[in-house]
DNA sequence: AAATCGGGGTA
DNA sequence: TACCCAGATTT
């Protein structure tokens, strides 16, 4: 494929295939902010109705910034990597008070925000303030990858700076906001990972893998480390209509929402066999009602949690509670930020 | 340079 | 099951 002619080819394609999506209608900075942050490892279909959700709370960035980190928690629930939720906090406050509510103008300045990597600082920079700089994500190491036929693999240092420097080289000046958002909607509309619609490219002449057929070879990735298996058995207390729950706060899966007592194992064990721990029987007591439930298997990309719940009632008031754990009602609940897992369980067994 | 972080979709 | 998704941050 020339290069020369790829930028207005591909920006052609966009302008009649493009999807309509909410923050393609603005230039607000903070819109098209937030829908990248969303969208970090996100599918649009998935990240949509948090968007919506998000600039219906919060319109502005001081909206946002005047919140409690713990409603914005909530309002993340489900969406996953919360580290980005407490970012995308942090960063609305700095914007506050380090830019008096507006956002930086160039990529290097967004780049020091909170949250705002290479990709997301390319993308504002480029599709906000008309910046000429490239974004890079999946989809664009795949659509390069593809059509010039490059494969030094897309997980290492070499090849992050080789895409780089090419996506670079073909941003144009004159519109690198629709070239950037080309580049990624070709890849997620038509240059798939699985099945790409080769039949109907409009690169199939000019495409280095179609001409070779090794469209299920690039681009080429550098295999990761297998996944591990984690043994959850959580004990819900209830008493009277208050259950137990902590805040997680060590560093760990889900830092900073709320789940039960937790105990942990490497291998599977006989929830019974869980209540005769120390740490537990001190909390439960001898008088209390057991209930086991089903178990739930929970796939995420590096470990797979198999999770049972053991529900322990008594009236007996609990006096061994630990650090971080306390009651709280069923209303409390359920504006607490909690893991999908634990929703489930709540929404199965508890009215909220 | 490698590990970690979630949940959902797809084949 | 394995891989992927408009990646960023920490170790």
């Amino acid at each position: 494929m020339d290069k020369r002619y790829f930028p207005d080819k591909i920006v052609k394609w966009y302008e009649s295939n493009k999807r309509s999506l909410p923050w393609r209608d603005t230039r607000d900075p903070y819109k098209i902010w937030l829908s990248e942050i969303i969208l970090q490892q996100t599918r649009v279909s998935q990240g949509l109705p948090y968007y919506l959700r998000f600039i219906e709370a919060y319109p502005t960035v001081r909206a946002l910034a005047a919140a409690p980190e713990q409603e914005v928690l909530r309002l993340w629930q489900g969406l996953g990597y919360y580290t980005r939720a407490r970012n995308l906090h942090k960063c609305a406050k700095a914007v506050v008070s380090l830019h008096n509510g507006e956002f930086p103008r160039t990529y290097e300045t967004l780049l020091s925000l909170p949250g705002i990597g290479e990709y997301t600082a390319a993308a504002i920079a480029s599709i906000a303030f008309k910046q000429a700089v490239a974004v890079v994500d999946g989809n664009v190491f795949r659509v390069l990858s593809r059509i010039f036929g490059i494969d030094t693999p897309i997980n290492s240092p070499e090849g992050k700076k080789q895409f780089t420097a090419l996506a670079n080289e073909l941003v144009p000046t004159a519109q690198p906001d629709a070239h950037n958002q080309a580049v990624m909607e070709f890849g997620a509309l038509f240059c798939t990972p699985q099945n790409p619609q080769c039949d109907t490219c409009i690169f199939q002449k000019n495409c280095f893998a179609f001409s070779r057929k090794m469209q299920q070879a690039l681009p080429v990735k550098l295999k990761l480390k297998a996944s591990r298996k984690r043994y959850f058995y959580y004990i819900v207390l209830e008493h009277r209509n208050s259950l137990l729950m902590r805040k997680r706060e060590q560093k760990d899966i889900w830092l900073g929402l709320f789940d039960f007592h937790l105990v942990e194992k490497n291998r599977p064990v006989k929830p019974e066999k869980i209540l005769e721990e120390e740490a537990v029987k001190k909390m439960v007591g001898n008088d209390a009602s057991i209930t086991i439930s089903k178990n739930y298997k929970h796939i995420l990309t590096h470990q797979t949690i198999f999770s049972r719940f053991i529900i322990v009632k008594s009236d007996k008031k609990i006096k061994h509670v630990h650090q971080n754990h306390s009651f709280y009602s069923l209303p409390q609940i359920a504006a607490l930020p909690k893991p999908v897992l634990v929703s489930r369980f709540l929404q199965e067994h508890y009215v909220l």
